[in-house]
DNA sequence: TAGATTGTTAATCGATTAACAATC
DNA sequence: TAGATTGTTAATCGATTAACAATC
């Protein structure tokens, strides 16, 4: 078990080789050179294979990598098969939209319950995912733990239910409530989807040479 | 006009300035020193003055920053003022979670309309937004340029419709369609955002010491 | 075997941090 | 004025790329 700290480049790299393996692998291609991987996804075959040999040795030489086999070690590390379980706060338009259309199981991640205050949708079903009140939060966390909590309210409450999902042992938010999460829990990961931050990124790169 | 390259990292941070600084101004907050807004960012005050410092001098020596006039000036940085339009492509959930829900103007952004296929959906207004029928989109495009496409279609159409919006010219492609698009075009910006990819890094981190 | 390609060590490049003169 | 803080140049650190011996 080698310890040596993982940059957070590479961790950002890891999931897209997952997504390009398996596409490669339902494809048919059985097995690919660092070289190869690395012009279809405009990175160097150096990187590949430095950033790979952070975990192990996975590669073949003369051969390369058999393309379904380092999907898989990468499922591993990415912690696909650690049985991940998922909770939705805030059953809005996004929280649906997650619930119906975004597939948890393709990153190894099941989506158990969502939780809500609107009558609504509380007691109702979505994509086949039940909907409790929100106050049942802690009951439910008790008997069924979940690892990671997605955060789809509004602003104004993300606060309180992350400090919440927190107590009740989660252990990463998925936060996509556009707010700064400032936790004093220090363990527990906090990981940021910035719709705007996206969108001025792309506003910025199209506007520069104008 | 300064014109050297600007670094990804620094444009990633841009978005961040801009929201950090939004919320203090929104405070109250009427000035601040690069190094107070670096602790508050969890960045060090020589990353910002280097940061900002691409763009220009917006400070002053033993003040620091006046919070609105940094703000406006970021706003400007990121082509928020250059009136960008954006359209929808795809009204499904994630379509219309975004019409309804997220603020484009807050990015400096109009959109405009979206478009679709499906008669549930077509002929509708969402958020204040029309749903026009996809077939309408080149003779839409004529009358009303668009600047961005936001692209929430099914993974398989994806492709065949970012051609179509470039060749209507289309500058910049906000894509949520896990996709990798591949266009020959080469001055057409995409910005990817692949959740699953965020889940992913969120998976390994929260597995990554158990 | 010869050719291909790995894993890893060394070299380069770029980004972050530190230092400091300039000055409000 | 003295204190604070900038913009910028130099130093450090880390990440990417190149090179190459090992070997399938």
């Amino acid at each position: 078990m080698k310890k040596q700290k993982v940059s957070s480049a590479v961790i950002r790299r890891l999931p897209r080789y997952f997504r390009h393996l398996t596409d490669l692998h339902l494809t048919g291609v059985e097995r690919i050179s660092s070289s190869a991987l690395g012009k279809s996804m405009g990175l160097t075959a150096s990187q590949i294979r430095q950033d790979l040999s952070c975990f192990g040795e996975f590669g073949q030489q003369g051969y390369g990598y058999n393309v379904d086999n380092l999907r898989g070690e990468i499922a591993d590390i990415l912690g696909m098969n650690k049985g991940h379980t998922a909770i939705i706060l805030g059953a809005g338009n996004l929280g649906r939209a997650l619930m119906e259309n975004f597939h948890f199981d393709r990153s190894g991640v099941a989506l158990a319950a969502a939780f809500d205050v609107s009558p609504d949708v509380v007691g109702q079903e979505r994509g086949g995912v039940p909907v409790y009140h929100v106050d049942k939060l802690e009951e439910y966390l008790a008997a069924h733990p979940a690892s990671i909590g997605v955060l789809t309210v509004p602003r104004g409450v993300a606060n309180p239910i992350a400090a919440r999902l927190v107590r009740a042992g989660v252990k990463g938010i998925w936060n996509f409530t556009n707010t700064e999460l400032n936790l004093k829990e220090p363990g527990v990961i906090i990981e940021n989807v910035h719709f705007a931050d996206s969108l001025l990124a792309l506003s910025y790169m199209i506007s520069e040479d104008a």
